[in-house]
DNA sequence: GTCTATATAAGGATAGAC
DNA sequence: GTCTATCCTTATATAGAC
């Protein structure tokens, strides 16, 4: 791994622990054995490391959403069962990435922010259309489609916990969350 | 409303709005019509507000727990749902003081964040008892206690949310949380 | 590519006049 | 209780030697 990428990793592990604005480029610098003044011979900014770990997941989200939406032969229940492994998935990739893409991206400024909130926003949309199709094909229950999106993802914005704290596997995760999320808590 | 109340009001908003460590002082100051020096005379400092804002939304939920855990007629499903009534009902009345509640806690300094962590930690225990409870007496599947544990406070950690940005009611929201979260959005 | 030294700005907090 | 002035620290980032 070059430089640039051992000061992006070093970066969102302290990202995620401290928050953007309390991490220092001399704290980033010390984790990477360097002195602040170097760091700036592999980026441009501060700004530059946030709005790489924030893009490139954006970027993984959004592909992954791709092509579940491409495979035409899955139900709504399927689609959403995909999406959760692509959120776990993605999550045991690089937990202190996702993290930081989750909670630190208000920090990005325009027109960054702006294209983030925009990639963000279509991701939440196609979810919600498949959300929309199962209540119209009655595999999913008449609720309100906002609740329903935000809690299914809420909780999927989250799996670094588990894998943070502990020795879960993500396919018993995977299962887990589909029991929970799409069937409920309540034996039936 | 006191001066301090005020401080404290529009603190809540600009740490929910910019982070804790990125709201200056001098921000704060002009929100509420004062210049930063002034700040001082009401309140002894910037970690002080923090404290304050965290330590009473823990007492809130606190004290609501206690309260749920007291009504001894409730089976685990019941208990869920007060759970969710509860946090429904600390989001509507304060959005910003409880989004920095559950955001902000991290830059707590010691002794106050230990002391912070060990009201969370025994709150989650008491919703893990429940569950537990739940499983026994086979009200509720047997998932992993963990996962379920945190799918369910997480998306309720976000209810916020939805007061934010919707037009959502109290008894709507609490209804459909209950369907998604305890008896999931499949059909059945 | 890394270092030391430093420019420049902003931060939290205090002193003391009114 | 509020102000102006200021202390002291820390921040991001650059310049220039090696």
């Amino acid at each position: 791994m070059n430089s640039k990428e051992l000061i992006f990793q070093a970066a969102a592990k302290l990202f995620r622990e401290k928050g953007y604005a309390a991490t220092s480029m001399r704290e980033l610098a010390t984790q990477v054995g360097l002195e602040a003044s170097s760091l700036y011979n592999h980026i441009k900014s501060k700004e530059e490391i946030l709005q790489e770990i924030c893009l490139r997941n954006a970027g993984k989200f959004t592909a992954g959403m791709k092509i579940i939406q491409d495979i035409s032969n899955l139900n709504a229940l399927q689609k959403l069962e995909s999406i959760i492994r692509l959120h776990v998935v993605i999550a045991s990739e690089d937990i202190s990435s996702v993290t930081v893409f989750n909670d630190e991206w208000k920090h990005l400024k325009e027109p960054v922010l702006s294209n983030f909130l925009k990639q963000r926003k279509q991701y939440e949309q196609s979810v919600k259309v498949i959300l929309q199709e199962g209540i119209e094909q009655e595999l999913l229950k008449k609720v309100d489609i906002e609740v329903a999106l935000f809690s299914f993802l809420t909780s999927l914005r989250w799996i670094h916990y588990k894998f943070a704290k502990g020795r879960i596997s993500s396919e018993r995760l995977t299962e887990n969350l589909k029991t929970i999320l799409i069937f409920g808590l309540a034996n039936s």
